[in-house]
RNA sequence: CGGGGAGUAGCGCAGUCUGGUAGCGCAUCUGGUUUGGGACCAGAGGGUCGCAAGUUCGAAUCUUGUCUCCCCGACCA
């Protein structure tokens, strides 16, 4: 029933990325050709830009600060939204859709929601364009000036405060997927753009405990999804006042650490009070009759996850996609020397992708691509390790005559081809890719785990690791620390020269009192300090 | 938005100082030789030098404006 080819030990997650920081003395022996160029050691930004390239996820657009999301990206967010949509009807919200305009007028109703978005938005405040002299210009202003949505509170939030009316209409549990934008400064591609596409939940509740049970359910969905789909461990845990959502009274995010061992926000959940029912008049009559705002609750995880992805995964010959969201799980890629050969291997290639077909896996049929453009067997196998899907299967002349497959498992290049009897590879397939989407989410735990320091006690500590000495480049470890904080935001400024922020306040804490990493007070809670994309 | 750097063929670059009508490597196409591995030889195609205006007989090259990207900051769901 094993397959033989299933490697029982995991290679050593780090073998190729020295700890140390010694400079490069080591006199580059003949190494394997790396596809991507430079590699994370060399110029870890120059690197991602490298991997979302030969992807083939994203491309810049012209457009500043917005991509052209190309089909290996839009289709591992399409496997996303797929699973998560599923979540969410599982978890009882309905999909809508609400306009991409916002009158301005809505923003001014929440004082701390419209400052925190007022920089960062687009505004459309005009509705045609007249011809001088052949240079268009834009005419026929608007009375009022239309936001393109950054996000969605306010124009839900109306909505709801005409359809809820009574106890009975809540809990209201809604979700859109739409794009969104916000006018960011300094983009970055699939991380930080302009626009971007994303889900966001809206919901309404009667109480406190029913709005705050719903903001920390949708997080643990969003913990979930990240861990058994992306393969990405997360941190759990409530954002800080100061990174609060504007307008939230809680925000809860989960925290990605990257290859470099900075944070990515992956997904948040906010509770939102009361705040936005006052602004926008979403009351209800309660059971005694007596008239109540409603506790609102929203929460969001966008296109940036497809930079988590990359950031996460991908090693110098490009992205590792885990199979649970790769648009192609297997791809046949035909090695033909001659016509002759051509047609024999074109036949049975299309077999073997019917009988993969037939497989299951994470409960949905086989994902399997025959690649049958006409190019050298070579270059697509190439192509597909740098997309980075799971398993990529050549089979020539030779293979059929023995009733094998070569199969080369992207998790584990270093093991090479393995030759395998072609029923025993499609009786393993779902196995395999069941056993690579663990490897990645076990690499990525391992790492995670090496990188977050709980030794840092004091300022001095906290100097020493990331302070201007201190090595961070990519081979110098850097991470999360893990220390305690009193809760004194003044003492927040002593952060701004590091470039460090506080990502969360982890939920699993170990109650113990101890002091302030900052300012040396008595602290007992825990937090995760680090610099962030 | 502040500081620095850069836009020349799909990608990576040279040429810019000292203006004379565009080149290299990889990729692409064709032919041939190869062939279980990111091949080799020969030939070919592809660029209004980011865009716009100016100076000039003549602009990739000089001037001004503008757009975009990268790095460092600031800002930031």
């Amino acid at each position: 029933m094993l397959p033989k080819f299933v490697l029982l030990s995991s290679p050593q997650f780090d073998k190729e990325r020295p700890m140390t920081n010694t400079p490069a003395a080591q006199p580059k022996p003949q190494t394997a050709k790396t596809a991507i160029a430079p590699t994370r050691a060399e110029n870890y930004a120059e690197w991602y830009q490298q991997v979302v390239r030969a992807s083939d996820m994203a491309e810049l657009s012209g457009v500043r600060g917005c991509m052209i999301i190309k089909p290996w990206g839009y289709g591992i967010w399409e496997q996303m939204q797929r699973d998560l949509d599923r979540r969410f009807k599982e978890t009882g919200h309905d999909n809508c859709y609400f306009p991409l305009f916002i009158p301005l007028s809505y923003f001014q109703k929440e004082a701390d929601h419209v400052e925190g978005f007022a920089k960062e938005m687009a505004v459309v405040t005009h509705h045609r364009l007249k011809s001088d002299d052949g240079k268009l210009t834009p005419d026929g202003e608007l009375e009022e000036p239309l936001v393109v949505r950054p996000t969605s509170e306010m124009v839900i939030g109306t909505a709801m405060a005409k359809w809820i009316k009574s106890y009975r209409d809540l809990p209201l549990l809604i979700n859109q997927w739409a794009n969104v934008v916000r006018w960011e400064m300094r983009p970055r591609i699939l991380l930080r753009t302009a626009e971007f596409l994303w889900q966001e939940g809206h919901t309404a509740h009667e109480t406190y405990d029913d709005a705050m049970k719903e903001t920390r359910v949708m997080l643990d969905v969003y913990r979930d999804f990240a861990e058994q789909v992306l393969a990405l461990p997360v941190i759990p845990g409530e954002k800080t006042p100061n990174e609060r959502f504007p307008g939230a009274v809680n925000t809860y995010t989960i925290e990605a650490m990257m290859q470099d061992g900075r944070a990515l926000q992956a997904g948040t959940s906010h509770y939102l009070g009361q705040n936005f029912s006052k602004s926008l008049n979403i009351q209800f009559q309660n059971r005694e009759g007596v008239l109540e705002f409603a506790h609102t609750t929203s929460w969001g995880l966008s296109t940036r996850m497809l930079g988590a992805l990359v950031m996460a995964h991908s090693d110098d010959n490009g992205l590792r996609t885990p199979p649970r969201v790769a648009p192609w799980q297997v791809v046949i890629v035909p090695i033909t020397r001659n016509d002759a050969d051509k047609q024999a291997v074109m036949d049975y290639c299309q077999k073997i992708k019917a009988d993969l077909q037939a497989q299951v896996y994470a409960g949905q049929p086989l994902r399997v691509k025959l690649d049958a453009r006409d190019i050298a067997g070579a270059d697509k196998r190439w192509e597909w390790i740098k997309k980075g899907a799971p398993l990529v299967v050549e089979i020539g002349a030779r293979d059929i005559e023995g009733g094998k497959v070569c199969v080369t498992r992207r998790d584990r290049l270093d093991q090479g081809k393995q030759f395998v009897l072609r029923d025993d590879f499609i009786a393993a397939v779902a196995g395999e890719l069941a056993s690579i989407q663990q490897t990645l989410f076990d690499e990525a735990l391992a790492f995670q785990k090496t990188r977050i320091v709980t030794n840092i006690k004091t300022l001095a500590d906290f100097e020493a690791y990331f302070g201007k000495d201190a090595d961070n480049s990519f081979a110098g470890g850097q991470g999360f620390v893990r220390a305690k904080w009193s809760g004194d935001e003044a003492s927040l400024g002593i952060l701004d020269k590091y470039g460090v922020t506080i990502r969360c306040v982890p939920f699993d804490q170990d109650g113990q009192t101890g002091t302030c990493v900052l300012t040396g007070a008595p602290a007992t809670q825990d937090v995760i300090f680090a610099r962030a994309y």
